[in-house]
DNA sequence: GTCGTGTCTTTTGTATTCAATCTTTGATAA
DNA sequence: TTATCAAAGATTGAATACAAAAGACACGAC
């Protein structure tokens, strides 16, 4: 019974939703590529649908900044040109100071035991050779953080930032060499929160973030 | 939907982008009230379109923030609750403290006489009895900072971030007696610029946000 | 009274159709 | 060969049509 409602609700998502969360994996993942034109009736027909529910969840990632629409030529894959990069991380920078900080004030028990639980399938993940599960356990990670800021808005903003970097990102996490450093990050991360502190915790975070710059560059530099 | 909403035909934008652009100012400006819904074929016959370009602008307003729309039931004007406007402020407050810093390093000549002549038509504009004009005139002094920060992705991020919260400004502004602060307020920052002293740019925009924060409560109480 | 139940209306979701615009192609002329 | 331009095809923009779901309301059973 239970099982049939949900099952109901999956079937209650409009086909714009479905369609826009296909498209934005497709996207992250990379199988449509940066500058990938997007067009309406060869994305219906292999999707299966009609172009109304297309250009709904092209509106939608339009506003996401993972497409860009010229008017009357079309969609395509958004491109990040380093500047932007610099700029997004820029954001990010201060949006993970001020997510890091009320983190560190509000996280329950509970969640703090769920960060140490997403280490730990991270530290795992590491010793696999699936790149898209480091990723995902990666995320997972700092999901646990942003949420436990305890600001949706924030939180929203903040993935929106993550999303426009993180297909460039791959090529960081292939490299095993920089899983140790990762790994010790990580666990700086833990520590800082167990101790309640902010400041070890900014600074940490912005390590973090700043061991990502070089490698999403070259990454982009090599998106011609 | 108490006000005649009409169409500006810039002939050469879709009619989604103007029909998205009249939802918004009409929501900006409290013309659609928090809560409203919006109905694609009130709307459409309101705006002499079909609803096809109301959809697609409904998608864009959703991502914006600024529209709410529960899937088969409908689409309304967002309503914010005292948490939501506590966490946008808590994230304005650290993107206008990064804009401030960005804006201290890297704004030129041309840009700081630009801020200064903002600042003369806010002086001007509260010197009449016109609302709109002095809502109008602090925004454009503020865009001339957000601007001057040269990154566009923290632009649109804290303009979106603004959009949300500044319907509910309305009251704090057409209250003369802060006016006085205002322009203080605004004269100290100029003066910042003048000295490029970040911490007390810093300082002074953490204020100017700060004095917002109980008027906006306040009107968010008001709206049942 | 109230809880369902079925029908009718309203509204949203999706597909289809028609119109406008852009792109491509190929023929022609300099 | 290269430049230009017109026609054809492809693609987007918007309106219309049709389907499905939600809401409103009357009616009857309990």
């Amino acid at each position: 019974m239970t099982e049939n409602l949900t099952l109901q609700m999956d079937e209650y998502l409009p086909l714009r939703d479905v369609v826009f969360n296909t498209l934005r994996e497709a996207i992250l993942k990379g199988e449509l590529k940066p500058g990938e034109r997007l067009m309406e009736m060869h994305l219906a027909n292999r999707l299966g649908v009609s172009r109304t529910p297309i250009r709904e969840a092209i509106r939608m990632l339009e506003q996401e900044g993972l497409a860009v629409t010229i008017p009357r030529k079309g969609a395509q894959v958004a491109k990040m040109t380093e500047k932007d990069l610099q700029d997004v991380l820029e954001v990010r920078d201060a949006l993970d100071e001020l997510a890091v900080t009320c983190a560190c004030r509000r996280m329950t028990n509970e969640q703090f035991v769920e960060l140490k639980e997403a280490m730990k399938a991270f530290e795992d993940a590491t010793r696999t050779d699936d790149v898209r599960k480091i990723v995902e356990t990666d995320e997972a990670f700092h999901d646990v953080i942003y949420h436990a800021a305890a600001n949706p808005k924030l939180e929203n903003i903040i993935n929106s930032a993550r999303e426009q970097m993180y297909r460039y990102r791959y090529e960081y996490v292939k490299n095993p060499s920089v899983y140790a450093q990762l790994i010790a990050e990580h666990k700086s991360i833990i520590e800082g929160f167990d101790k309640r502190d902010e400041e070890a915790l900014k600074a940490i975070m912005h390590t973090h973030l700043s061991n990502q710059i070089n490698a999403v560059r070259n990454s982009i530099r090599e998106q011609v």
